[in-house]
RNA sequence: GGGCGGGUAACAAAGUGGCUAUGUGGCGGACUGCAGAUCCGCCUACGAGGGUUCAAAUCCCUCCCCGCCCUCCA
């Protein structure tokens, strides 16, 4: 089946085809950096990153372009307040914000233009919109002139002459439409500078997506997308600009992202509510984060609140715990029953639903990158396998190994069953000394005391107290684990443990 | 005012003409020393009112709410 994406500029479901047949060239709007990468780029980027992920699953290379936006009013002003140039602070940030989403566990773009080494691509566009009159020169700035693209307003549905109703024209600027945009902004003291045919200044902040996606991936490409806010005017002015300055069609397919709200409110800094990916990711582990994000679809607005966390963060056990479940049957070893041709009529209904999930997986996602639905399906495998195990304990090895590559490659698109990304809140050091404490107040010492090797000496000091019907000591052991972060089960085969 | 999206069970969230979505939570049962996990059963769903249809949460009409964008924003 082939991916069917909604597509901003035709309003409704395209089936898409790449221009490069098994390619998919994408470029995504990214951070500006001048402060920690929060929870909304992170909502922006882990929706992108389950769509790279998908069309990689489907087989395609992915080319994924993101750029930095490093020169721009906001960084300016940042910088200045702490007294330090607005390139180096932007680069510091550059380099905070990736680790912030590195941490989170989101997979890099393969690319990240600057803009503020891409202003000779961002000249030569100017040059060009200028040259086929849609450009013009105002006492050192530079001006879109939106009246004369005739096609101004079809990404988002705006016409010309509603807007003008209520734009403004500041003070200073020298625009022949309120509705023109700047393409290059004359010098002012103590802003970065690049020397141009219209004299100093600098690029305007529309320009550096339009040039630098036209400049790597061609002046047409598969898919560009951002956020929602991003709508309008930016992805407007770049399309406006890039086909102004090209005469040829830029991306074929817009996807825009649904913003993140707070416990129902809007995330902004007026309110105050803006909550930074390292912050949360002091008291919440990455996956549950990503999980949060991957479940929502992409074009509606998530609601972030702890509640909403801690929901996917037992859903996500019961992932695991199946999870656990197949790697214990895919060891064993039967001599017996070793190929898939030898199975059982269970075993042969699971097989069954493995390729039902794979399809149902397949099918979610093909239809606009339906994540909740395709979680639904990596959770109704979840129920049909436990009712698998209920019936047939000891399931062949082999058919084990397949389910289980088949649930964890289907969870890694959905960004699930990724290795840990940072460091968890107690070290396992940590925890192996209070274990060993613990056993010693049993009357225990051992010799190798590696953590397994404790836990599960604990575990056999609690079984004697079961047997001896000493449940008080039993009970007490299980709750000094669990508080360390260990889930205890007494199973009809002995006790086991499990990192929560 | 212009543009766009939405109102689904306790909460979250898919679906969009007939078939149990799913997750969390709650209740009851099986299992268990207890717990946990797991299984089984249950928990007044489709904003309101009309209409089309054998059949509507899903299509049509009217109405009522809510959110976002139009200014920098992922």
């Amino acid at each position: 089946m082939t991916v069917h994406i909604y597509n901003t500029l035709t309003r409704k479901k395209d089936p898409f085809t790449s221009i490069e047949t098994g390619k998919v060239k994408m470029y995504v709007c990214g951070m500006t950096v001048y402060s920690d990468a929060h929870i909304g780029h992170a909502r922006t980027y882990v929706a992108f990153d389950v769509i790279r992920r998908y069309f990689e699953y489907k087989g395609y290379t992915v080319f994924y372009v993101q750029n930095i936006t490093d020169v721009d009013d906001k960084i300016i002003a940042a910088a200045h307040k702490q007294g330090v140039d607005p390139l180096v602070y932007s680069q510091r940030f550059t380099d905070r914000c990736l680790t912030d989403l590195d941490t989170l566990g989101v997979q890099r773009a393969d690319l990240y233009p600057k803009a503020s080494e891409a202003i000779p691509e961002m000249i030569q566009m100017i040059e060009q919109i200028i040259q086929n009159g849609y450009g013009y020169v105002a006492d050192g700035d530079v001006y879109f002139s939106v009246e004369s693209f005739s096609d101004y307003g079809k990404l988002s549905g705006q016409n010309i002459a509603e807007m003008k109703k209520g734009a403004r024209i500041e003070p200073g600027e020298q625009k022949r439409n309120p509705l023109d945009f700047a393409l290059w902004k004359k010098a002012k003291p103590g802003e970065p500078v690049w020397s141009s045919p219209w004299g100093p200044g600098r690029p305007g902040w529309h320009i550096e997506c339009s040039a630098m996606s036209c400049s790597i991936l061609g002046p047409t490409f598969d898919i560009h997308g951002g956020g929602m806010d991003l709508q309008f005017p930016h992805h407007e002015n770049e399309v406006a600009q890039a086909e102004a300055a090209t005469g040829q069609q830029f991306a074929r397919c817009w996807m825009h992202i649904g913003l993140l709200t707070i416990n129902g409110e809007k995330m902004s800094k007026s309110i105050g509510n803006i909550i930074n990916i390292k912050d949360l990711l002091q008291s919440w582990d990455a996956e549950v984060l990503r999980m949060f994000f991957a479940q929502a679809h992409y074009r509606s607005p998530p609601d972030f609140s702890e509640k909403a966390l801690a929901d996917v963060e037992k859903g996500r056990e019961r992932l695991y715990r199946v999870k656990e479940r197949l790697q214990e049957h895919a060891k064993a070893i039967s001599p017996q029953n070793p190929s898939l041709a030898m199975l059982q009529e269970t075993e042969k209904k699971y097989l069954t639903t493995i390729k039902e999930f794979q399809e149902e997986f397949e099918a979610a996602m093909d239809d606009d990158f339906n994540t909740p639905k395709a979680f639904a399906s990596l959770f109704e495998f979840v129920n049909k396998s436990n009712r698998f195990f209920e019936q047939h304990p000891t399931p062949n090895p082999e058919l084990c190994r397949h389910a289980l590559g088949v649930y964890l490659k289907i969870g890694l698109v959905l960004t699930v069953f990724q290795p840990q990304t940072h460091t968890p809140l107690k070290k396992e050091s940590e925890v192996t000394s209070v274990l060993q404490e613990l056993l010693r107040s049993y009357g225990t010492i051992i010799d190798s005391p590696t953590m397994d090797a404790l836990l599960q000496a604990l575990l056999e000091a609690r079984q004697d107290a079961r047997k001896k019907k000493d449940y008080k000591t039993a009970d007490d052991i299980r709750k000094k684990l669990e508080s360390l972060g260990f889930e205890i089960q007494d199973t009809a085969h002995g006790s086991v443990w499990r990192k929560k």
